[in-house]
This record gives structure tokens, C-alpha cells and sequence, in this order.
DNA sequence: ACGAGGATGCTCT
DNA sequence: GAGCATCCTCGTC
């Protein structure tokens, strides 16, 4: 599963639309089809959170390819990162949003509330059920999955990424075309 | 549909 | 002590 999407966040974002985000807790299992994602570039890029180097917050960045990176937004929310990079090169996928298809009752349940489920970082990642906790661990078939379909790749536009302040005129953000 | 403003906590300067 | 890779509510149009 990670091996397939190997390399410079740049090259592998566009290729995680599309693909599923399966978590499973308390029994609860909850599936994701992936419509929004940012690019992260590392010491390349004045909008990563790695870009001035390695802290006790972003190490996970530095990790293998397939580790998960989450932190805290706004001291409220918590957005999930997936490492694309080998280790030492901070190249993350920030996952921005997807579409929700499998475990809807118990997204409807988390969110509190039945629309805009999972169209945002922090909705997302309240959807899944997805905390700081997961931060420095690794994708995985029990733990949180991530399946990706590289038969059917989806048409998708580019645009600035969104929130910062920094970087703010490279395309970083990559959006399903169709819904 | 869209925009302004507040909530909230952690990281790094 | 500033600055966030945000979300929700409530006000207008």
C-alpha cells in the first residue's frame, strides 16, 4: 500500500486522490474516499512545518515513508499528514477532505451533526477518529489504512493552499475533479 | 451564498 | 507572547 505512492509529496499527492482511508475504532469502522490534499516539500518549502528543521512536534515528518503525522490546528483540531519521503527528507500529503462511504451513522455521531461531515483537515480528521495520538506511527491493514487505486487515476485541479501565509502563490493543493 | 469573529492550546521566537 | 496547514455560529445579502 505506501510503497505505491513513494516519493516527493509533490509527485505523490495528486495520486492519494482517490484513494480510501479506512479507521476502525471501538468497532466502529469508518471508510473515506479521499477529494483534497496539499502538498508539503520540506526544507524546499516555507510553508512546512519542517522547513526550519526537526523539533519534537514535526519529527515524524523525518520519518519513513508511510508514517503519520498529525497536529494540533488552532489548539482545537487535529489534521492528519501521511509521509511520502525516505527518511530525513520531510515530504508530507496533508489529507484536506474526502467523502464519506462507509460508517456514516458513526461520523454523523462524532461530528454531531449530518452534513459537511468530512469536507475540511479538521472534519476529517474528527471523522475518522483520528488524534495526536497517531502522530509517529505507521499506515497499517489494522490500524489506519490507507488503500490506494492506482488503476483509476482521478482527473483533479490545482490551486494555493489554503490557511497559510507563506508560499502562498505555489499550487500545492490538489482537488478531485468530479465528486 | 458569503463574510466576520471567537474559541482554544501548543510550538517556537 | 505571537502565530498558527481550522471550524462553527450568527449576521447580512
Amino acid at each position: 500500500m505506501a510503497g505505491a505512492v513513494a516519493g516527493q509529496a509533490l509527485d505523490v499527492a495528486p495520486r492519494i486522490l482517490g484513494a480510501r482511508v479506512i479507521t476502525n475504532v471501538d468497532g466502529n469502522r469508518v471508510e473515506i474516499v479521499i477529494n483534497e490534499v496539499e502538498a508539503y516539500c520540506g526544507g524546499a518549502d516555507p510553508a512546512s512545518h519542517a522547513y526550519r528543521g526537526e523539533t519534537a512536534r514535526n519529527a515524524p515528518m523525518f520519518g519513513p515513508l508511510g508514517t503519520i503525522y498529525v497536529y494540533r490546528s488552532y489548539g482545537i483540531h487535529w489534521c492528519v499528514n501521511i509521509v511520502t519521503g525516505e527518511i530525513g527528507d520531510p515530504q508530507a500529503v496533508l489529507l484536506r477532505g474526502g467523502h464519506v462511504v462507509g460508517g456514516v451513522d458513526t461520523v454523523v455521531k462524532r461530528r454531531g451533526r449530518s452534513d459537511h461531515l468530512a469536507d475540511g483537515p479538521g472534519k476529517f480528521a474528527q471523522a475518522l477518529a483520528i488524534d495526536g495520538s497517531a502522530s509517529g506511527t505507521m499506515l497499517s491493514h489494522d490500524g489506519i489504512a490507507l488503500t490506494v487505486d492506482t488503476e483509476n487515476p482521478p482527473a483533479y485541479v490545482t490551486t494555493p493552499r489554503i490557511g497559510i501565509s507563506r508560499a502562498t502563490d505555489r499550487q500545492w493543493r490538489f482537488v478531485s475533479a468530479a465528486t
